[in-house]
RNA sequence: GUGAGCGUAGCUCAGCUGGUAGAGCAUCGGUCUGUGGCACCGAGGGUCGCGGGUUCAAACCCCGUCGCUCACCCCA
């Protein structure tokens, strides 16, 4: 094998995020820190790696997730790292888990009010790649912990995510919304399904019908057109729900209504993560292929007891970062971004000294200013000014030296003055904080 | 894990019934030693994903393999 000649790739369901599109990406990503911000959340980093076991208790060791698109590792097995113990780790497949983890490892119930937390970061799930779809893949959510599950924290952790969607202008989505019942009555209602679902048995598909036994709720979720009809007459969950689940859920359409947010009721909504209780949400958005839904979120107040924490509610949503920008992207709608604002086209060793001292003033001024290394013919160097897209090339040469000036030239329009130093940096300052605004 | 489609230059693609590769764009340079976008000229860049088979001859046909894409499952 000659391996020198190898060229290496990002590897299955990776990808390198390239400029100009990171500028989206950073762009969303700050509009989200804005946006929850402004509801006192705060941002939580945290580890990208766990201990397996704290997904498989908090996702489920039965779903998908956990039993097969996890990365998992182990260290301490060999001679070398003798001081650690034999440990199995795992990539993080969904952040609520460590989010939980972190919670209960810092006592966090001690702290005032309810706990609003907020991350951005890498999930990793070993899938098939498909469109919207990545082996590394990008969330935002949020959380709420603390002893209240008044529908109004879930209504305003809702309100907030489609307020941020609205200023990232990602419009053109639905929210839908369902309860999915807690302890007490979920459990018989699935029982009751159950039972429906044995009677029609042979006329459904196999997933269909492994998930009789498996997980009954899923069956619910089917897109096969043949079982759609069977499906519209199987019990719903919002018939069979406790009476305080029943008001949680009232609640909170009631509350969503006084805060203005559209909504759709939807009875097949079911989460995968086994930790869901009462309220499920769900946005989709057009622009993306069969994976279209850019965030799912719900009530999950069982979790931090299960994880070995004080009895503690909780509500969360993720959202697909790559997901909502390719939707983004397909829709068209970008925001004009900050590009380069000064191209430096200096000619003779004269200048350069110039050149370098302005540019630095520039710069210091918050700018973007590019400063060519190596002097260039003049045509050159506009002709690069323009392809880098510049909105100006300041010109400095014999001419400038000599009289103490600088040539600035809108490159749009051609429109070209002589300025003072000092009129220069007012000049580009003023044209900066307009065009920021 | 399952299925389907596709792999020719950095990108988008052409290449007839098999005769050992081309265009546009992009990049770099020239026409053009202080004025970009245009035009013209030129250059670099490809073991046609890889391996095998059939054939006098394979980018093209056959088999295998790898990769990518989309879909299923499931999920953001």
């Amino acid at each position: 094998m000659t391996e020198n000649k190898r060229q290496f790739r990002a590897i299955k369901g990776t990808r390198d995020i390239l400029p100009p599109d990171s500028a989206l990406w950073n762009w969303f990503e700050q509009t989200a820190r804005n946006t929850f911000e402004s509801y006192n959340f705060r941002e939580i980093r945290l580890p990208i790696f766990e201990e397996t076991e704290l997904f498989a208790r908090s996702v489920g060791a039965d779903t998908d997730i956990v039993s097969k698109e996890m990365f998992t590792f182990n260290i301490g097995h060999d001679a070398e790292s003798k001081e650690e113990p034999s440990q199995t780790y795992s990539l993080r497949p969904e952040a609520t888990a460590s989010v939980v983890r972190s919670y209960i490892e810092h006592r966090m119930q001690t702290f005032p009010g309810n706990l609003k937390l907020y991350y951005v970061g890498p999930m990793f799930r070993r899938e098939r790649p498909q469109k919207g779809r990545y082996r590394q893949f990008y969330q935002i959510g949020a959380e709420v912990l603390g002893q209240s599950d008044a529908a109004a924290i879930d209504a305003e952790v809702i309100e907030m995510l489609m307020t941020f969607f609205k200023r990232a202008d990602l419009t053109r989505t639905t929210l839908y919304i369902n309860s999915i019942g807690d302890k007490n009555c979920r459990p018989q209602y699935v029982e009751k399904l159950r039972e429906e679902l044995r009677k029609v048995a042979d006329r459904i598909g196999p997933d269909s019908q492994r998930r009789i036994e498996t997980n009954p709720l899923r069956v619910l979720d089917s897109k096969l057109p043949e079982e759609q009809a069977i499906i519209g007459k199987l019990p719903r969950i919002s018939d069979h729900l406790c009476d305080e689940c029943r008001e949680h859920f009232a609640k909170l359409k009631e509350e969503l209504r006084l805060r203005g947010i559209a909504y759709e009721e939807n009875w097949r909504l079911v989460r995968g993560l086994d930790y869901y209780t009462r309220t499920t949400f769900e946005v989709i958005a057009e622009g993306l292929g069969s994976q279209n839904a850019v965030c799912g979120g719900g009530r999950y107040d069982g979790l931090v007891e299960l994880l070995g924490g004080p009895p503690t509610k909780g509500i969360g949503f993720a959202i697909g970062t790559d997901r909502a920008i390719l939707s983004l992207q397909e829709s068209g709608k970008l925001p004009s971004l900050p590009a380069l604002a000064v191209f430096v086209a200096w000619m003779g060793q004269a200048a350069y000294l110039t050149a370098v001292n302005i540019a630095q003033k520039l710069r210091e001024a918050g700018l973007a200013v590019e400063l060519p290394p190596e002097e260039m013919k003049f045509k050159r160097s506009l002709a690069l000014a323009d392809k880098l897209g510049a909105r100006y090339a300041l010109i400095i040469g014999e001419d400038e030296v000599n009289s103490g000036t600088f040539t600035l030239k809108r490159l749009a329009d051609s429109d070209q003055k002589k300025l003072s130093k000092f009129d220069l940096l007012e000049y580009l300052e003023s044209e900066r904080r307009d065009t920021r605004a």
